[in-house]
Formats: structure tokens, C-alpha cells, sequence
DNA sequence: TGTTCGCATTGACCTATGTCAAAAGTATAT
DNA sequence: ATATACTTTTGACATAGGTCAATGCGAACA
């Protein structure tokens, strides 16, 4: 795929003329990371902001004792990185390729410069950054709210809704970092993987999870326990 | 204070010229709530946002169980609510007074056409909401990396910054609802005051507590364990 | 066909924190 | 002052989930 159309397709630039799109491609700078490779990190002085091109990104924190908590994993189109380049400082967490991944890097001065005559892109941003806080919302509501189940169940239909509301999904990622992603670690999501199973509420056949009891699932989501 | 001055000192609306200032004051509504008075509910419409004239407003989510997560408390000249305008759905959150307050009202629609051929108010929103999201990526670190005594330390460190890095400091809120917004419960707040008494990190009388080791509560808030 | 490496699972154990219940303290109004 | 109601504290107890350590499993590779 190329530059351009990876561009037209982001729906940070929806609804932008031709002309414009190719303005942004000029600034657009493709680079390639290899999976595990860092693209920035916890702290570091920001001077752009990223999108995904192809592959994988996560971003997340870590504690002192190294424990790592992930906020979001992103995906062909999706931009991450951007709330410095409005707070004018530096990225206040960490990001990596989960899998061998092309990014491209948009430069901050130069992106700002091409904003500030264009409403519909900026209303975009607005959008972008609106839908993110409502993410975060949902997160800090699920870490504070819902016990471990809980939030598995509801990453499980999020995840069903994704895939077509298909019953048969597979994780995108791997259970260790679905773990992280969850807020807990690997033991604990395996546990509740397996007492899910007993109760016949999934079948889980390495990253292949059936859902046997969707509506289960959905009780699981609100009274958490299991 | 008028209404006027209330928006000309809002950092949303800092650097704008006068006549904008004028034209954003028409468009604003106040309204007066009373102590413990709804402002809004998770889910409702949203067809408008809100700023703090005066008072103190708490914005939380609760769970089925009734265990309430506070997000954010809000003080004069602080806007919030401000997420559905770009999304164009429902509020993802309940706003409530904590004391009698006084909120302006800004609808959507007219705000919407406002900041279209406004570019500065647009760079202020972007700001704004990305320092939200900052606010919310420290949130989740939070929750999810930290015990409940480092939470605490590190507000009782952001107190001490807020108020002019005095050692002597006073909540801004009750114990109850402060553990509520460190995704804690009373009881348990209440119990790590007292450890943190013993260990004479701090002195606790009702509202007012005073730092007595500064240095150990910033360990507290990186290693965790009290 | 082994060998190796990373991921996933399982078991034994421990601790932080939530639950429930009661008492103590504080504030407000009559 | 005294009553009423709310907030905070304290105690006894239960448990979700983290830690540590060992084992199992599967994919890539020699």
C-alpha cells in the first residue's frame, strides 16, 4: 500500500480534498520498525506525532518493578502519539511494534503550520482526541469498576463485535499481553480463562475462542463475578 | 463574579480578543445547582458543554453494584462535558455539584459554528483535550500500577505542589469521596492515613495534614509499599 | 527428530484490599 | 444543650489476585 492511500484512508484525514491529502503525504516520513523495536518512549522529547502504516503498535506504561500496563494497541490507519504535539512536551508513554511494523512520522512544526488553515482537519483532531477520552473513560472505568472476568467478558465481545459479531474470533494478541491490556498479569488471565471454560461460557483452543454463552458473557460483564 | 470575567479567565478561552470574548459570553447560559444537584447522567443526550463559574463540580462513573469512580473534580474556570461536542453522542459520564455551584452552558450547535472560522479557540480546545488525555493516561498508570498508598502519596504530593509546595495542606474534598477518586473505599483510606500517621510521614487532623517526610513520600509513590 | 526458546498453564502461598458491622466523632438544626 | 444525621474510624473476616517456582506445550530451526 501506498503512502498516499494510506493517507486518504486514515479517518483522521476523512473528508479532506485530494489536494490536501497529497500536502500531508509530502510531510509524511515512512519508517520501518522491526517487531519488539522501540518507537518512543515514557518521557522522551516529542516532536511528532506517528500513524500507523502496516503491523502492529502498542502503547504503555511501566512501573518501577517493570509491571506494564497497556493503553492502547494500535492498528493499520490509527495515529498515536499525538497529544504532545498540543501540549507542547514530551510523549508521556511508551510505544513499540508488536510485530514488524512501517509507521509514518508527521513532524510537529510542520504539521501545526498546516492546521491552522484547515477547519475540517482540525475538527478531525477534535474528533480524534474526543473518542480517545471516551476510551480512557471506559478503561479507568473497567480497572476501577469490574473485577479481572469482567473485563475479559467485555474485551471478548468487543472483540466478537469487531470480528462481525462472528461467535468464533481469535485474539489479536498474545495472551500475556492480553493480560497487560487487562490490567493483570498472565497466571491470572489463565485462571480465568480456564474457569470460563468450565462453566461452558467460552471454548479456548489456543488464540481461538468460541462463545458458547453470549449472554452469559454479557451478565459476566456487568455483575463481574464468575 | 460576572459572567464575563468568568470566561475571559477560563484558559479555554485565553488569548482570544475581546469582541470573540463578548461573543462567546452570549452564547453561554448559567445555570445554579445545589449542593449534590445532578448536572448530567452517563448516557443522556449531550447537547452541550459546561464550564465552573464557581464552585466545585465531581464527574464520576458508577457501577451496577453502586460503587461510584470519580474521574475528575472540577473548579471555577475549568470546562467539562466537552467530549460529546466533537463525538456527536452522550455523555460518557455523571457530573454532579459536590457544594452549591454555578456552571455556564454552552449548546453545541451554536459553540460548533462559533469555533469553525475561529482557529486560536480551536488550538485552545486541542490543548485542552489533550491535556485531558494526559490526565487520563496518569489515571490508568495509577490504577493499574500502583497500591493504594502510593495513589495517595502521589495526590498528597500534587496537593502540596498546588498549593504553593507548603508542607501544610487541606483536602479539597472529604476522605470519602477522596477515595473514591483514588479508586479506593473509605475504610481502607482511612486505614493508610493511620499507617502513614505511624510511619510519621504525615499528620492527619480531619482536613488538614501535614507533610512531615517529603522525601519518603515520594519513595512511597514510586516503590509502592507503605 | 531432537533441541531450543518463548508462551502458557498449574500449584502453593501470601497480602492488599474489599465486605460487613459497630462504634466514635463531628456538624447542624431545633 | 440535645437530637439527628453524616463522616470517619476500628475490628473481624473473606477473597481476588499477585508472587514464586515448576512444568507443559508448540513453533521454528538445526
Amino acid at each position: 500500500m501506498d503512502l498516499q492511500s494510506v493517507i486518504a484512508s486514515a479517518s483522521l484525514f476523512k473528508g479532506l480534498p485530494d489536494q490536501q491529502i497529497a500536502e500531508i503525504a509530502g510531510i509524511a516520513q515512512p519508517r520501518t520498525i522491526p517487531a519488539g523495536g522501540l518507537i518512543f518512549s515514557d518521557g522522551e522529547e516529542a516532536d511528532g506525532f506517528y500513524i500507523v502504516a502496516q503491523g502492529k503498535v502498542k502503547v504503555f506504561k511501566v512501573s518501577l518493578e517493570g509491571k506494564e500496563q497497556i493503553l492502547h494497541i494500535f492498528g493499520p490507519g490509527e495515529p498515536f502519539g499525538e497529544v504532545p504535539v498540543f501540549t507542547g512536551s514530551a510523549f508521556p508513554a511508551n510505544a513499540t511494534a508488536l510485530i514488524k511494523s512501517t509507521v509514518l512520522f508527521f513532524p510537529k512544526t510542520t504539521f501545526v503550520s498546516l492546521i491552522e488553515k484547515n477547519t475540517p482537519l482540525v475538527l478531525n483532531l477534535l474528533g480524534l482526541l474526543s473518542r480517545r477520552l471516551r476510551q480512557f473513560t471506559t478503561q479507568v472505568e473497567h480497572l476501577s469498576l469490574k473485577e479481572v472476568p469482567g473485563r475479559l467478558a467485555s474485551y471478548l465481545l468487543f472483540l466478537s463485535a469487531e470480528q462481525n459479531n462472528s461467535l468464533q474470533l481469535s485474539l489479536p494478541i498474545s495472551k500475556g499481553q492480553l493480560a497487560s491490556l487487562l490490567g493483570t498479569i498472565p497466571e491470572t488471565l489463565s485462571r480465568i480463562f480456564a474457569r470460563m471454560s468450565e462453566k461452558e461460557l467460552i471454548r479456548v483452543e489456543g488464540r481461538e475462542i468460541t462463545l458458547l454463552d453470549f449472554k452469559g458473557l454479557e451478565i459476566l460483564t456487568e455483575d463481574g463475578r464468575l
